[in-house]
DNA sequence: ATCATTTGCGGAAACGTTTCCGATAGATAG
DNA sequence: CTATCTATCGGAAACGTTTCCGCAAATGAT
């Protein structure tokens, strides 16, 4: 063993061992009834390392080269009144020759706000939840605001972990677009309890007290509805999402009451609820071409599914629109380049993430809690699956 | 002016003004020797209401309950060995029922990385872009990373400012694809220095020393060319993008290596390039049909121009593909729709995203710094657009 | 009984900002 | 010539973690 001596009286005499600390050797020195452990080179090469191998110059930094303070440096950068335009000069100078760049983690942790919004969306595949997106986008962007996304595939388990992630402090408020199978909602109303702002848009449900944005669901289903109806139709299909979901009961409700409306019977062959899979699509689009009363229009509530029975109405030889008229719901891009062309209500998806953001931003900025529902205007759009001639 | 009394000395008959800071009056104590100012009752509050308003709990929180010490109570929460167990179990129930959730940003702060990836992409309205994101999102999900999404419009500036937000120790890795008119580099190249890894993926750029993603541009340009010669088309119309971008320029080269193959001659006339508008693909294509002599095929490098040009054909009553073929590049799910389907080389969009954010997430986790490229592996697909009878 | 080791925990630094409070010197007013 | 202001600046707390170092008591070994 190396002789040992104690770094205070430095007598080698007095030194014992006195157990191990964290695999290292530690010794006592009975003169000075002190305990200690030699420290590793390292240790000392490490804390040099510190001053100067960050990448990142600080605020510290600055500070040292010119002999000022932080503060003063930090109150230089933010165009303070109280600091001199020479000190201002000299600083924004040095921060420019550095090309500082302030730390966010560092600000958002002292100022509780991180200019950042969490969106959470059920896929991006499609055009019709990423245009969605980019009106949220957009419209954070121009207030200053950046975006997290995350994709929660239509898993209520992943929605309910992307929720946990991002409001661990990583933002400002959430807009929140739920996914087809979500029906719990717990996993929200514990987050509402933080204060930070949620906004529901598209898919949004009743149970949690947030502000929401929808589309207008009931009155473009009826729109679709009356529209088949004025070009002759008699018997209209209905191709629904799943039961649970509210767009799947609000354009429901909407064609129901066009129906009555213009005395026609609800008839429940007619209606189908699907998973917007292909499969189901044309197993149900079978099922209508079997029955005895035929049917001469299908409405999809969604354009997804509304090419599909297109195109498989095409494949079979069944004419669109004549034989059967096709209309959609959403107003998705391949609705323009189906032939014939898709019939459809335009929900202005990029208006929907626009709302949204708008609503949230306010909330945020104007630490408004108030609950608002808005809807966006919708716009039906005629095009040839519907002119029966 | 009421009776002011020195803190220290308590005495009043001592005390003077000694002027103003910051809009409250000052005193001196001659006795004493010393400034102060009155506070304000609002400032006792504001310090009390520190302990008990905050809406998140912290580690202090726990550990002020318990009656431990916060490293403690880190330690408890991260499973330490150090901890024994009656104490963990403690703290985690405790945790528990106050729903404690680590502030990420004091986390990121001390640790230095975020979990979290940037992206930088030019646009999320159409599926090509957001299909990738897709990707990136999935792969980043399953290794436990979030995901920054900035879209930058194709604007170059939006770029350039998106590259400096993300930067700022929100993310620990950048994955960027460029605008279309990006032509300068500084931006990285500045960021480079941080020491934060970057990916380009899809448009990329060779000025910068980052890895990159490719998809197939010059032999997917080769097996459309080669398909819709072996087709029997003798002079194909190339549409390209800009001239200055990479993929222009790489499916070009694809393009007239084939040709030579072939033993054609290039022929300039055939070749035009576009911004992908509407306008500007109707007019190369009106300059094409009026050539003496008449083409063929027309292989334009983006699905969507392509799907424009078969439906102005279409509008001016031109077969395809009997009197013109058509080709695109990319594979977007327009080409399914559109009718006669699209021929087209798919760039596996997302397998892209997917590839480009492993090896970022490769280069965080390893500390990787090489350069790597990789080449993303498409496929020919021949649809009716180019089957000529 | 004496010494060494292990177990469990606490203190404090560090991360990089912002901001409250206050100090000081020179300027100005009376 | 004082008493008061103004213009500039510095110190330090605070944000909520993680982690290095080290202490003290309990346990084990001789």
């Amino acid at each position: 063993m190396p002789r040992v001596s104690c770094p205070k009286c430095n007598k080698v005499e007095t030194i014992q061992k006195s157990g191990i600390v964290r695999n290292k050797q530690r010794f006592y020195c009975k003169d000075c009834n002190y305990n200690f452990t030699i420290h590793h080179e390292s240790n000392k090469q490490k804390a040099r390392s510190k001053t100067s191998t960050s990448l990142q110059t600080s605020l510290q930094d600055i500070a040292k080269a010119i002999g000022i303070s932080v503060s003063t440096v930090s109150r230089a950068l933010h165009n303070h009144p109280d600091i001199s335009v020479k000190t201002k000069n000299a600083v924004q100078k040095l921060a420019n020759e550095l090309s500082y760049q302030p730390n966010a983690l560092a600000q958002s942790l002292v100022t509780k706000s991180t200019h950042t919004l969490g969106v959470i969306i059920p896929n991006l595949e499609t055009t019709f939840f990423s245009s969605m997106l980019s009106g949220i986008q957009h419209v954070a962007a121009k207030a200053g605001y950046r975006v997290v996304i995350c994709q929660s595939d239509e898993s209520h388990r992943t929605e309910v972990a992307n929720v946990q992630a991002l409001m661990n402090n990583m933002i400002d408020g959430l807009l929140l677009c739920h996914t087809l199978k979500t029906d719990t909602y717990d996993h929200i109303k514990i987050q509402m309890k933080r204060g930070i702002p949620i906004v529901q848009f598209y898919r949004v449900n009743n149970e949690v007290a947030t502000s929401r944005v929808f589309c207008e669901d009931e009155n473009g289903a009826e729109l679709i509805t009356q529209h088949l109806i004025d070009k002759g139709c008699k018997r209209i299909a209905l191709l629904l999402g799943p039961k649970e979901i509210n767009i799947s009961q609000k354009r429901k409700k909407g064609y129901l009451k066009i129906l009555a409306k213009n005395k026609m019977v609800e008839d429940p062959e007619l209606i189908a609820h699907v998973d917007f899979s292909q499969a189901e699509v044309v197993k149900a689009v079978d099922k209508w071409l079997a029955l005895s009363k035929p049917i001469d229009a299908i409405f999809s509530i969604s354009d997804k599914s509304a090419v599909q029975v297109i195109q498989y109405l095409k494949k079979k030889k069944i004419s669109v629109p004549n034989t059967i008229s096709v209309a959609g719901f959403g107003n998705e891009y391949t609705g323009e380049i189906i032939e014939p062309q898709l019939t459809t209500f335009d929900v202005k998806t990029v208006n929907i993430g626009e709302e949204a953001a708008k609503i949230l931003l306010d909330k945020i900025i104007n630490q408004d809690t108030s609950v608002k529902d808005i809807t966006v205007k919708g716009k039906l759009i005629v095009r040839s699956s519907s002119m029966k001639k």
